[in-house]
DNA sequence: TCAAAAGTGTTAAAAATACACCCATGG
DNA sequence: CCATGGGTGTATTTTTAACACTTTTGA
């Protein structure tokens, strides 16, 4: 490889913010840091960009050697580039968002023993670098995206209920929605497919299960159709 | 400085779409490439991250040395990272886009002899690396911006008229805006002071102008207001 | 039989859309 | 006096918002 100037350059890394969601909270992933800066402190999983690989194959490799995950819906969200961002070296920072269903993603014991561990998103502990405002413009995004696109299933197992739908909604967007109003537009989209299915194992009546339908929708896209929440 | 590991690392730079307005079109501006790789041809302003200055910075130092340019809205549009984007080296680069007010930035001859112009978005040459696809991104941003945020106005004179305001937007959107509703709807937000001027050197009717009132903006998004046009 | 969540329609208010003519000015 | 764009209001349709009770099920 020729390199064709010599001045000192800032060094380029990845990094992603994970949400999960569960019963009481959105998530979001993080690893212990095992060794200086901020050893001991929480930070986001990621690391440094390899010469011969994407920006997003970085992040699914570190996502995969860090914690183990896999196959996840993955965004660019933002580059950070601010001068002391990291205190040994001029690093800038490529970050990422990732939503994941958290039944399907098991956090595996990582490789290197650092700790994994999910927290929710209104109760963060302090975090390395400057990865609070990292996190804070994910959630900001994630915010802004749902509405008008149909990222929230990604968060949801695959068959879902009507209610557990409009919880994710209610989480992120941080503000009630009415039952019935919610119901009547998102059915009323067609996106949706209704299975034969209710829920099992709960003590009162067992909701219908459903199905987010990714084809029609992309058949709809293409007609000019705009999802909106 | 210390160097904390010693792999080869992709080298790191901005590239920055320019957006400007005219009676005509809505117009990006493009600098001739001196040198190879793509000697010739027609590119994108930008150049390498120093290891002391953001990433805004860089961008803002390269339009200021390659088009003489300055005091303009900047903001960071993706980050772009395939291996082979550069023929020659791993280059990755962090896009931002600019919207400036094509009357009061007239380009400078640049200080090293670089030809740079002005094209019309639907008549772009063809262009070095993968400007064609940062230019694409830029104007989908664009598009999705305009409606929810007040920027167009950076793309206008400091007092315009309604019917320009109108041009502009239906220049960004391609679509046609329906004079009535769309005054309705814009001086409904009061969000426009109107002027006691006129346009002058028309050989008609003398529209009103209008200043955008960036402080009521603020104070009334403290508010909860959201701009939507 | 009770607790817990599922499921279901209507009405009123607000917002968006469609639409056409007269006015002022300079050449 | 005419060509050019400036300026203006209403009626209709669509969308959003507010709101409460009955049903099903398992414990």
């Amino acid at each position: 490889m020729t390199v064709t100037y010599e001045f000192p350059r800032p060094n380029l890394a990845v990094d992603c913010v994970v949400f999960g969601l569960d019963e009481e909270d959105l998530k979001i992933l993080l690893i212990q840091r095992a060794i200086p800066p901020f050893e001991g402190r929480w930070a986001l999983p990621g690391g440094f960009v390899q010469i011969d690989e994407t920006l997003e194959e970085a992040a699914l490799r570190e996502l995969r050697e860090e914690t183990g995950m896999q196959d996840l819906f993955l965004e660019q969200l933002y580059t950070f580039g601010a001068v002391g961002r990291d205190p040994r070296e001029r690093v800038v920072s490529v970050a990422y968002y990732a939503l994941v269903n958290l039944g399907d993603h098991e956090i595996e014991a990582a490789t290197d023993a650092r700790n994994a561990a999910w927290f929710s998103v209104d109760d963060l502990p302090q975090l390395a670098f400057d990865h609070t405002e990292i996190v804070q413009t994910a959630l900001k995004r994630l915010k802004g995206k749902v509405i008008y696109e149909p990222v929230g299933f990604e968060l949801l197992p695959r068959k879902f209920t009507l209610t557990q739908l409009q919880r994710m909604y209610e989480k992120i967007l941080e503000r009630p929605i009415d039952k019935r109003n919610f119901r009547k537009k998102i059915l009323g989209m067609g996106l949706l497919q209704e299975l034969d299915e209710v829920q099992v194992d709960v003590s009162h009546r067992a909701a219908r299960l459903y199905r987010f339908d990714e084809k029609k929708y992309r058949r709809l896209r293409q007609r000019g159709f705009n999802f909106e929440i």
